[in-house]
DNA sequence: CCAAACTCGGACAAGTTCTATCCGAGATGC
DNA sequence: GCATCTCGGATAGAACTTGTCCGAGTTTGG
């Protein structure tokens, strides 16, 4: 049971898109993070993918969320670059064996695979109840107010 | 985003040592599954370890839960096997980079460490809420009352 | 209008974890 | 006392994640 590493600076730049509104690449978002410049690019690829942001090529290009905050949910960016495959599958091991069920009678998934299966909705649903929007409020009650405003000069500035 | 493939096979094993009130050996629990003997054989380590199976040795030896089916959930089973590692890990991106946060002013987790540890906690919750007596009960219900205690038979019986 | 520079996008290796297997240590029953 | 059967940990192989690179396309400036 793990998740992606990608997942975490995924979410990272999406918070700090919401403080920029003009197109930022993907070099300057590894810099403020202080992460591999390639390796980020790869999971801003996964987000243009799934619709989440937009890219813009050319000299001023970069990425720009496609949405407003507050309609892109946490939920959205972890199944960007982690995938939607759910976290248990179920093999049909009931149907294996010298004892195995019979196929006619398994209609509807085994217990086990519904333990699963409601535990992985509830994780989702609790991803789900939460937006970038949020996300950047809490920043702003952590950090202070003109946490996130300086962070879009930032961006925005001319590289040093 | 995924857990390993033996939690299947121990939550199974699990179910069926509830039919079995002397020692299964765990090649036996493979036939029954008609699954590799030597990769089973580890998840049930990992069960021993945790103190949910206790192992015998000997001739007659084998495997035996230790408490009441009522008294094991589903999480024991997942944790013992999968390991209790949270599926996010939080890296402090927050505090890396030119903008980075001072770690004098980071004395709780972060907004998105704090969501996505939410979210798991939702998911072990739900783990948590369901016992392999629950299990063993939908697998009375879905296969009907004579199924398990015939998987019970079949594993005290002399191997053919 | 042209050229140069900067951007994204997908294809390409290295490291690490998960999967699968084997043989030795220990205990039981005859 | 001995043979046999059991678990337990240490050992190779496969799959995935991580990390990197260079080419295609677009925009700015002269």
């Amino acid at each position: 049971m793990k998740l992606s590493g990608g997942v975490e600076w995924a979410l990272h730049c999406c918070v700090v898109l919401t403080a920029a509104a003009d197109p930022i690449p993907a070099a300057r978002l590894a810099t403020l993070h202080d992460v591999s410049p390639s390796y980020l690019a790869k999971q801003l690829q996964a987000l243009s993918r799934a619709g989440l942001v937009h890219s813009v090529q050319g000299k001023t290009g970069g990425y720009v969320l496609t949405r407003a905050p507050a309609e892109i949910s946490v939920l959205d960016v972890v199944q960007a670059v982690d995938g939607a495959n759910p976290a248990f599958t179920c093999t049909e091991i009931r149907q294996r064996g010298p004892l195995g069920t019979p196929p006619e009678q398994c209609t509807g998934p085994c217990p086990i695979a519904r333990v699963m299966g409601a535990a992985d909705a509830a994780w989702r649903a609790s991803l789900a109840a939460v937006t970038i929007a949020d996300l950047a409020a809490s920043v702003t009650t952590d950090s202070g107010p003109e946490a996130l405003p300086a962070v879009g000069a930032w961006l925005a500035r001319d590289p040093d």
